[in-house]
DNA sequence: AATTGACCTGTAAGAAATGACATGTCAGAT
DNA sequence: ATCTGACATGTCATTTCTTACAGGTCAATT
């Protein structure tokens, strides 16, 4: 299970309550894993009762922040060191791109330029997200990746769309 | 949920057996969705129950091969052209990309090598699929995306395992 | 003073996915 | 003749995920 991994390295880069978390995995995290708050609170307390995170403070709105605790630091390293990757994934829009193929001129011509409107809008996100990051931040380069993927992915987008 | 109109999508390619559209999830498509054969014999069963597939014959090993029927194929072009896609994703190795920056520089080094060395071999697969396709078969266009995609990951990749 | 919207945490039923179990066929090699 | 490996289909218990329900706080606007 990789939630509990996801939500143990988002707790490593800074302690945070469950809302903070939701937030960052449909904003920084959208493009990798997928999580909802009500799987997230209960993935918090199962990481506290195994002993990975532990709450650190209490806010005025009955938030609680939590943190890694050396246990967690190490479990979670273990797993990004030691633990073989899952390789397998869940990606509705690839599944879309591979059977795009199938549909007529018109149909694909449409929905390539939905997809085409979809991918610039994400890489003015990801731009306006790079240019407000201190640019030594180790997260820049995750941006960067998201970047030059989002370039290739929207040329080939736009050869489709203006196929045949 | 996607599963359903990926299976359908592939069979809309060309009639199969479940076995093999489980290799096909595990080739093909694996970058784009997996799914055990514990999951796809129950939503063939499903399909036909709905209408939009049918068995067209049986193989001498109690193989059913499947085909879509015409309101398949109008559920599977509804879906792609009318359905707004499902942006959320499940990608651990994009989680593992995103939290290596946590990691101090050997581990770091470790963990890019390891996926360099796993995104050159699919580079090695995706060349090799590209090379015995027939050219203007409309599936080449997806390989060629795969390509490009892994040459920006692999050139990241390079990058980030040479810092320092 | 009331309202709105962001913040904040949880639970529970049901759907989807995994891993293990279970069974059998057929072709080719030893 | 036996064995191995690919072919082939299914079920079931458990785990994971989604959707809907449910409740409460606080700051800023009207």
């Amino acid at each position: 299970m990789s939630l509990r991994h996801a939500v143990l390295g988002l707790l490593a880069r800074r302690p945070s309550t469950g809302y903070e978390l939701a937030r960052m995995f449909d904003l920084s995290l959208r493009s990798a894993w997928h999580a909802k708050h009500s799987q997230i609170y209960p993935e918090l307390a199962k990481l506290e009762e195994l002993g990975w995170a532990e709450v650190v403070s209490r806010g005025p709105r009955g938030s609680k922040t939590y943190a890694l605790t050396d246990a967690g630091h190490s479990e979670l390293r273990r797993w990004l060191v030691e633990v073989p990757p899952d390789r397998g994934q869940r990606n509705e829009g690839a599944v879309r791109l591979f059977l795009g193929q199938l549909l007529g001129p018109e149909d694909r011509r449409a929905v390539f330029e939905r997809d085409v409107a979809y991918v610039e809008q994400e890489e003015a996100e990801l731009r306006a997200l790079r240019d407000d990051l201190d640019p030594d931040e180790p997260f820049a380069a995750q941006v960067d990746l998201g970047l030059r993927i989002n370039a290739v992915l929207l040329e080939w987008l736009r050869e489709q769309a203006s196929r045949d």
